[in-house]
RNA sequence: CGGGGCGUAGCGCAGCCUGGUUAGCGCGCCUGCCUUGGGAGCAGGAGGUCGUAGGUUCGAAUCCUACCGCCCCGACCA
């Protein structure tokens, strides 16, 4: 491509709205402009990128045996209504009606309209296992879209489901494309982790998320330094902590203290000269509208996905400090299990205390020596607090790590929820009507570029790894009045683009200045400089963008070392 | 939805508090000269319903009201 011909919009400034750096770059870049909030156009530069990311995806996909369609993005709500998430899936879903007052929504994810293709289409055991996917625009309405391509409203995305007789058979289909996830990512050439997640609203038994590691991640994960272990840290288990050993019978009996004014755990143990992990922390949250009461020791947090989902509840939020007593008559900061008429989940570490402090849920009193299990007896003890660097591996008791990542795929099994509320059936061989065994896969197209940059970019702009670089190569004219010069490059940029490589030709009549810095911004992962040491010794100069590392050499012998360069690139 | 902020040339901003010529500046754009290895210089030029509507006033970018849009924080979220 000629850079002359090119729409490729760069600015020295960065636009006041953006804030991440990856939406900077893009917008400086030109690679997108946006239309209306969380919604964008892709400028030719942008949708090479993106084209890059979903030739990779489209691979991977085929080569593990999916197939490509493409769905509607307008879809009719009487699907909805009939698998339920017509009511469930709240204002995010973007509703419309067509001209006879038919309910439509706008598509933010496709496993309806799939389920209902796969019941109309597979009838026999013989037909499985199917997996179909498809790259499509997506359309959430998010409550506040933000950072670009990160989180925007429309987004493309990548999404496949898989179709199988029985457990086992759909174990296997998610395994296959755990293993595609990898390739692409890896391909991709991005630092990721896979991780084991919650498996959110759209449901089912497990899943894994895949995550891009950079500073600007919307999610926390924590990884092994030592092994491969890595989770979300909504749902990074914690090793159960050794059980107390101490004879309950031994224990002295509870002891009410004053504390007046100490609502902070700290403030406890400093006025009692204990430290904060003597203390049990008490925290109320509204799990589905009832009020229940998390206990965890006082130098923890509670992790409230994990507490959701050991109440088996659909929605867990704290209760907010104004409201306590007006839901519950108990004072904020003196509150203690002892005696409490509230559901209480305990952390497993504080039942693992041979004694603790408690508030005594009386205005400026606490107690000492309570013994969980003698005092109180929660309703449920298990893992619900926050796993911390301190803790140690539960693989290998390695030491942890918390990192930001962002989520670029996301796994899930199904089971047959859906195949169930939709009445999608096959026949086993044995003549009996059974339902689907599904799967699905997403995987954030857009998403990956953005992820791709926010990993990857210095102070001059992106460094794109060579996989997913819209241009592998940028010739930089610098001698436009100069035959010899125009020449050489011309000839380079037509016998690289001859064999097939992706290469941006900077003819522009523009300084120098400008051409190197339009080269950097973008992102380009080699650039080739044809200007006055041509012109004196014929040489050229080849430039790593990442590495900032530069190489001269006769220019008989650029095209090898470029193809060299950009085939080990390509895994 | 709650809290905060912003809307003035393609982009980034000043002017507004304290109303009063022709609404400025930087970047970008056009013309010419000059320059050509890290976003040059000089000269000339084009480009504005000051978000929209209403109000106050002799007079509104400026004050008041409503609405719209965008951004940030929170809640929320594959």
């Amino acid at each position: 491509m000629r850079y002359s011909q090119l729409l490729l919009p760069t600015t020295k400034e960065t636009p006041a709205e953006a804030e991440v750096v990856s939406h900077q770059l893009l917008l400086r870049g030109g690679f997108i402009r946006k239309l209306t909030s969380g919604v964008y156009t892709y400028l030719p530069l942008g949708f090479m990128a993106i084209q890059k990311v979903t030739e990779i995806v489209r691979e991977e996909m085929n080569r593990a045996g999916a197939q490509e369609i493409l769905m509607p993005m307008v879809q009719p709500g009487d699907l909805w209504q009939e698998s339920g998430r017509w009511k469930k899936y709240g204002p995010e879903l973007l509703r419309f009606q067509d001209r006879h007052s038919r309910d439509y929504c706008l598509g933010p994810t496709h496993e309806e309209v799939i389920t209902d293709i796969a019941r109309k289409e597979l009838h026999s055991y013989r037909q499985l296992p199917v997996n179909l996917y498809q790259i499509q625009t997506k359309f959430r309405d998010e409550i506040r879209p933000r950072f670009g391509l990160m989180r925007g409203r429309e987004f493309i995305m990548k999404d496949a489901y898989s179709f199988d007789a029985d457990d086992a058979a759909s174990e296997l289909s998610y395994e296959r494309m755990r293993e595609a996830y990898y390739k692409i990512f890896e391909r991709c050439g991005l630092d990721f982790r896979a991780v084991e997640a919650d498996s959110g609203s759209i449901g089912g038994s497990f899943s894994h998320e895949f995550m891009v590691l950079a500073k600007t991640g919307e999610d926390t994960l924590v990884t092994c330094t030592a092994c491969s272990y890595a989770a979300n840290v909504e749902k990074a288990a914690i090793a159960p902590p050794e059980a107390c050993c101490a004879d309950i019978d031994t224990l002295p009996a509870m002891e009410t203290v004053d504390t007046p004014g100490m609502k902070k755990v700290e403030r406890v143990a400093d006025f009692l000269g204990v430290s904060s992990c003597d203390v049990v922390k008490t925290m109320l949250y509204i799990a589905d509208d009832q009020v229940v009461a998390a206990l965890v020791r006082g130098d923890r947090e509670v992790q409230s996905v994990k507490l959701k989902n050991i109440l088996g509840v659909a929605d867990v939020e704290p209760l907010p400090e104004e409201d306590v007593w007006k839901r519950v008559q108990l004072p904020v900061g003196y509150l203690g299990p002892v005696k409490m008429d509230l559901t209480i989940v305990a952390d497993q570490e504080v039942m693992a205390m041979a004694t603790c402090i408690t508030g005594a849920n009386v205005k400026g009193t606490h107690v000492k020596n309570v013994v969980p299990g003698r005092d109180f007896t929660p309703a449920h003890v298990g893992d619900i607090r926050q796993i911390t660097e301190e803790d140690s591996c539960p693989v290998c008791r390695g030491t942890l790590q918390l990192t930001e990542g962002i989520e670029v795929g996301h796994i899930f099994k199904l089971g047959t929820g859906y195949s169930e509320a939709m009445e999608a059936t096959y026949q086993d061989s044995e003549g009996n009507e059974k339902h689907f065994v599904m799967g699905c896969y997403g995987i954030g197209v857009s998403r990956v570029v953005a992820a791709a940059i926010e990993q990857n970019h210095d102070e001059n702009g992106i460094i794109f790894p060579m996989p997913i670089a819209p241009f592998q190569v940028v010739i930089l004219n610098l001698g436009l009045k100069d035959d010899a010069i125009c020449e050489a490059a011309e000839k380079l940029y037509l016998e690289l683009q001859a064999k097939g490589y992706d290469v941006l030709y900077d003819d522009r009549d523009e300084r120098p200045g400008s051409k190197f810095k339009d080269a950097d911004l973008i992102g380009i992962p080699l650039r080739v400089t044809i200007g006055k040491t041509y012109a004196k010794s014929g040489d050229v100069e080849i430039r790593h963008r990442q590495t900032g590392e530069t190489v001269t050499m006769a220019y008989a012998e650029t095209v090898a070392y470029l193809e060299k360069n950009i085939d080990q690139a390509l895994v």
